[in-house]
DNA sequence: TACACGTAGGTCCAG
DNA sequence: CTCTGGACCTACGTGTAC
């Protein structure tokens, strides 16, 4: 959810006639990649940005010696750190002038308001004009959602992604979907003039010579996607004045049509598909199909069945895929990039020495270098068992979005169960206020512990006597190994993933096995068909 | 009493 | 204070083996 990302609301001042822009919260609403990043603090950011000063940022600063030092040293690192803030606002910054030209609310107060708010200023002020009425909220709940399916997961090559561009407002539009209580059509005629500009912007883009001209277009078209995307949520939203449950019921059954429609097409054109959510699909082209102009024609071919108004594009290219669950994937770009997508597997509520083994067991298995797996794992496991790690690689962070007394409140009438995070709070820092990220370690020996009898803030961590608890790290890798396990055949996970020294055995002569996934309703209905001919692995049932 | 298993409520993430 | 879908976490109830 939006609420408790934001560090925190104390550089919220307001100076009449001014806007004070926070180039914090100018990377945290409009920095395409803010996600793929851990943080987005000032390094990592410059960093990812290659800027010049990225170097400087990154480097922790050393110990001084002499007020000389001191004054060379301050000087280098704010200048560094100031060219870097006027880098990335200069980029960032656009943006927000084209959203502030398009909705009327002062740029301040675009980076303080949700979505809702943006579409809602935009309904009012047309109602506003017309000197009409407008309609209460609506009571009520959605109904559906997004499509979401796996049909195999392990390690595959030469995969490509396609979505539907603007899939929700191209089906309001084309539809004619939109609030039944809009009575002058705002709405719908919002969303259609959208798209035309952005449709509009995007062409100019791809003419524009001169890069002053490109970054401002592209700000543009990144604005007017924003927005966009927001009309939809605007539909289901409880305090919406014009809301309307049906018809963002209508707007997903509609999705979810065409998604499928897109999977048989593609089937019938012997691609195989791993894995779709909401308006994407990952899969393998047919053989045949080979290098980026083949494959950006069979998307179009597939894409000439849709109906009007609905255009599938090429959106990715990868020398490999892990798959592992549902929303839960890890990629190998042309670029030789790793990305890692899941909540599972990448998410922040994980221990660092998890978060780390996982992407590198990940790496590892992708390059097919399963001794390399095995040492990694060993490796992990005797950093555990040493106490080799400081706090910061094993605790847990978790924002808290209740207050602590509501949390006692519950508890005490047992409509709540006890959480570690909050109990950590509670013992330690009373006084937290909600919206607040803390971070905890388990202490105690043995895995049969009460979780939440032996939490520590991680600031109680004393290096001098780490008291972590060994042995339920060493679980907690394991259940991080555990998700390579339906990656592997008959007991060849258990020779990876044991902390037996294993000279005689060849782990290089494992395979790496890819499964189909048998449909949730389905189960049984169907044998599995021919083994795979993609040549990297094997076909295997799912369970 | 120890353990496996399912459920509930909370948190994070994908799109 | 835009939405749903999905994975996983912990606590805790239940059933089962001993």
């Amino acid at each position: 959810g939006m609420t408790g990302e934001r560090e925190s609301d104390a550089g919220s001042l307001e100076v009449a006639g001014r806007n004070l822009i926070d180039t914090l919260l100018l990377a945290q609403s409009f920095e395409p990649a803010r996600r793929s990043l851990d943080v987005l603090d000032l390094p990592s950011l410059a960093s990812h940005l290659h800027l010049d000063e990225a170097e400087l940022l990154a480097t922790p600063v050393a110990p001084l010696n002499s007020v000389a030092q001191f004054k060379g040293t301050v000087r280098k690192r704010l200048v560094a750190e100031a060219r870097s803030v006027r880098t990335i606002s200069a980029q960032l910054f656009p943006t927000l002038v084209a959203l502030a030209q398009m909705v009327p609310q002062p740029p301040q107060s675009l980076l303080r308001t949700g979505s809702a708010a943006k579409i809602e200023a935009l309904m009012l002020r047309a109602y506003l004009r017309h000197k009409h009425s407008v309609p209460p909220p609506k009571s009520g709940t959605q109904r559906t959602g997004g499509y979401t399916d796996i049909f195999a997961t392990g390690v595959f090559e030469r995969v490509l992604y396609a979505d539907v561009e603007s899939l929700y407002p191209s089906i309001m539009v084309s539809r004619r979907i939109g609030p039944s209580s809009d009575v002058l059509g705002v709405f719908l005629d919002l969303v259609n003039s959208l798209l035309a500009l952005r449709r509009e912007t995007k062409q100019r883009l791809r003419e524009a010579r001169e890069e002053a001209g490109q970054r401002e277009l592209d700000a543009t078209q990144s604005a007017i996607k924003i927005l966009l995307n927001s009309f939809y949520g605007y539909l289901g939203y409880a305090r919406a004045l014009f809301n309307d449950y049906e018809q963002a019921d209508a707007v997903t059954a509609a999705g979810q049509e065409l998604l499928k429609e897109i999977m048989r097409n593609i089937e019938l054109h012997n691609g195989t598909i791993i894995e779709v959510d909401t308006d994407g699909v990952f899969f393998v082209p047919p053989d045949n199909v080979l290098g980026i102009e083949e494959e950006q024609r069979f998307i179009e071919h597939v894409s000439a069945a849709m109906p009007k108004g609905i255009t599938l594009a090429f959106a990715g290219r990868f020398r490999k895929m892990l798959s592992y669950k549902k929303k839960n994937y890890a990629l190998v770009s042309e670029e030789g990039e790793l990305i890692v997508r899941g909540s599972s597997l990448i998410s922040r509520a994980l221990e660092l020495f998890a978060r780390r083994f996982l992407r590198q067991g990940i790496e590892l298995l992708l390059a097919g270098d399963l001794p390399g797996l095995h040492a990694l794992y060993l490796q992990f496991a005797q950093m555990i068992t040493t106490h080799a790690w400081g706090v910061v690689d094993f605790c847990r962070s978790e924002i808290l979005h209740d207050a602590l007394s509501t949390y006692d409140q519950e508890i005490q009438s047992g409509s709540r169960k006890p959480s570690p995070a909050y109990e950590a709070a509670r013992r330690s820092a009373p006084y937290l206020e909600p919206g607040s990220r803390i971070s905890y370690y388990v202490t105690g020996s043995g895995t049969t512990i009460r979780i939440s009898d032996h939490v520590k803030l991680a600031e109680e961590w004393d290096p001098n006597f780490p008291d972590e608890n060994s042995a339920y790290y060493l679980s907690r890798l394991d259940e991080c190994a555990a998700k390579f396990e339906g990656f592997f055949e008959g007991d060849d996970f258990r020779r990876i993933f044991s902390q037996e020294d294993l000279f005689d055995t060849d782990l290089s002569a494992i395979r790496v096995v890819t499964r189909r996934v048998e449909p949730e309703d389905q189960r049984r209905s169907e044998p599995p068909e021919a083994p795979d001919e993609s040549g990297f692995g094997i076909w295997l049932d799912g369970e």
